[in-house]
DNA sequence: TCATAATATATCAAATTGATATATTCAAAA
DNA sequence: TTTTGAATATATCAATTTGATATATTATGA
């Protein structure tokens, strides 16, 4: 068998906020949380179903005019106590794949120049969204009124010394490639 | 349609220094590019097949006595090819999803001394990883000889430098959590 | 001799991705 | 006013990957 599915637990935290539709979600997953986790249409709307069957989530549809067949989710006690029992497990998994050290790791195929590039690359990507990261944090450190504000604040944290780090590496790697 | 076969340039550049079996590769993949990139038995094995089908690698039998039906993969000049080709493309993925994050950004569902708990759940585990990495590093700046030395230390330089920041991180966060 | 760990290949259900299909609503340009 | 394109919204599919399990052989050590 697979892993749970994870994408539960990201429904299950955002529905803890507010009523969403699935598209809600995704577009949630594509904003603030991004940076460290990702979920598409194929994994949301059938994990949405399995939930509902399961209990831990009720659907009802949007009554205002207009509004084609849209479907909110709201989050059950059931699912409340899902969500509360996945934070207080230790296990946490952090599966990572970095596509740039692949190439770097494999670099000797095609040498330095080619290697270079690719560091190069990823800075660039990097320096990028670090901007984005320092805007956030600027927005979480002026609402300092949110109760969860610590926590999404936190993550962004995370974020900013991780780039950093990945941008003093790529200095550094660049100089040891180029001798 | 679903990505392309990622493990397949992972294949590809660990023939390219030495022929394996399917085994060997998953004991290499499970070694030093662990921390970075991962792959199991059931993307190996019919990768393999797939990749022999399409020309890239060529599969032997080891003749020695004694060793059952171990098969050989060598990789192919157009095998070679595919990989240059792979390395020489800017696009890069880098997929990352770091469950303790998510923990951390649903943290206000439980507080901050479940969230203090998995940051030192965390904290421990990137302790005893940057251990084992230091030891690669020491290893590899002994062995210069290796003509692909340069490009393996970067990569271990990266999990390194990433894995301070995180410790960093962690002193940062707890002492936020605690107030 | 026996047990068990390591080696070795293979397959499967479940989870996920990325793409595509379909349809509606909204805003802006023609 | 019309139309055109972007955003909204749900749903499904093939391909990829994981993690587990099945099966069998060889090596090691008690």
């Amino acid at each position: 068998m697979a892993k749970d599915r994870k994408i539960d637990v990201v429904i299950l935290g955002l529905l803890s906020h507010e009523d969403l539709t699935g598209y809600d979600i995704k577009k949630r997953i594509d904003g603030a949380i991004n940076f460290f986790w990702k979920g598409s249409f194929g994994s949301i709307y059938p994990a949405l179903n399995a939930m509902e069957e399961a209990g831990q989530i009720k659907s009802y549809k949007a009554d205002d005019p207009g509004s084609r067949g849209k479907i909110f989710y709201h989050i059950t006690q059931k699912g409340i106590n899902a969500l509360k029992q996945w934070l207080n497990e230790d296990q946490a998994s952090n599966e990572l794949k970095y596509e740039t050290l692949l190439k770097l790791y494999f670099g000797g195929v095609e040498g330095a120049d080619t290697a270079i590039r690719n560091v190069e690359v990823f800075e660039s990507n990097i320096k990028s969204e670090l901007e984005v990261l320092k805007i956030y944090e600027k927005n979480l450190r002026a609402e300092q009124d949110n109760e969860d504000h610590k926590f999404f604040l936190l993550t962004v944290m995370f974020g900013i010394e991780t780039y950093e780090a990945y941008l003093r590496w790529c200095a550094k790697a660049k100089k040891i490639l180029m001798n």
